[in-house]
DNA sequence: GGTTCCCTACTCGGATAGAGTCTGTCCGAGTGTGCCAGG
DNA sequence: CCTGGCACACTCGGACAGACTCTATCCGAGTAGGGAACC
């Protein structure tokens, strides 16, 4: 179990639109030449966080993805179920129901979730509960401003050299 | 991100062993049977958990597993680890150093882990702290007195039929 | 009858295929821009 | 000089392969128990 690599795409795209994002929309070609990944696979996770309504995207020239929301309120949870789906990190297959003696059990019986699917469900909600605490102002706001100022000027010296 | 269907598999076999394992080990085939599971992929599983030292295995003619310790010191966080492995959920690819400007930063910048990072990791920890807050004994104690019995006689029966 | 030996059957353990998902790539549909011709 | 139309280039969006992990399976090494032969 690992979550995929675009959780982190994601969401350092999303920091870089904090800081670098105003009015004018930014290509995802120039996205992924600032952290020099695969430009058609981080479209792909720019793709979801649009679908999820996390980004908005325009086409045509200057076109390019920007934050649909203020960064306030955008959480690092919605960035991690845009890309990584709604599936929950652990699915009961409830096995206890499967067995030869299953059959002859009571219905009521397994009327309440099994202790262990109540026992992983509280550990996912605590892990959802912290990443819903910190939203992408947070993120932004922890960042040394040494590291800020020099994206900034990476930014702008890709924005002019056609990129 | 799912987690992996061996740690359910784990779980319930670990609660089976603190409710009908005593002295002699129980068989795996035996635990595959009491849930309509694969025989040899459920023992490559409990084979991850011997290895991590929660079971004991015996081998030949009444062999099998049994419980390493008293269900009371066995933790949810144990067998979860034991089964998926000791890899971190997220792991961070420290894609902010990569990109044409980042090799141009000062070398203390990247001295502190990212903000990106961390964030997955707090959320990540809090995951891992629900899960070793409960025990094989507390999901013992928490499962009802009927499912309880139903399942020490589907044992005792799969035990008198040679399985 | 007791003891020793051997043989069998059963167990775990690791090495070996198949399926599903994540990563990475390609091409097509759609759109805003800039240019050019005409008035 | 201003306006309308048009062709282009650039963008996103979805359909298409390759790699890796998870699931499932098979066979071999080792061991405890039971039976037979022997004393």
């Amino acid at each position: 179990m690992r979550t995929s690599e675009g959780v982190e795409w994601g969401l350092h795209c999303c920091l870089t639109l904090a800081w670098v994002g105003g009015a004018d929309p930014v290509p995802s070609a120039r996205l992924a030449a600032m952290f020099e990944l695969s430009p058609t696979y981080l479209n792909k996770v720019l793709q979801r966080l649009t679908r999820a309504g996390l980004l908005t995207s325009a086409p045509g020239p200057r076109g390019g993805v920007r934050l649909a929301r203020a960064p306030e309120r955008i959480t690092v949870m919605d960035v991690v179920a845009a890309v990584e789906g709604p599936d929950p990190l652990f699915s009961c297959a409830e096995i206890r129901q499967r067995g030869a003696g299953a059959e002859g059990a009571a219905v009521r019986e397994f009327a309440r979730p099994c202790g262990v699917s109540t026992a992983m469900r509280r550990a996912e909600l605590a892990w959802r509960r912290e990443l819903s605490a910190q939203t992408v102002a947070d993120l932004a706001a922890g960042t040394p401003a040494a590291s800020v100022a020099r994206i900034r000027a990476n930014y702008a010296r890709l924005a002019g050299s056609s990129v």
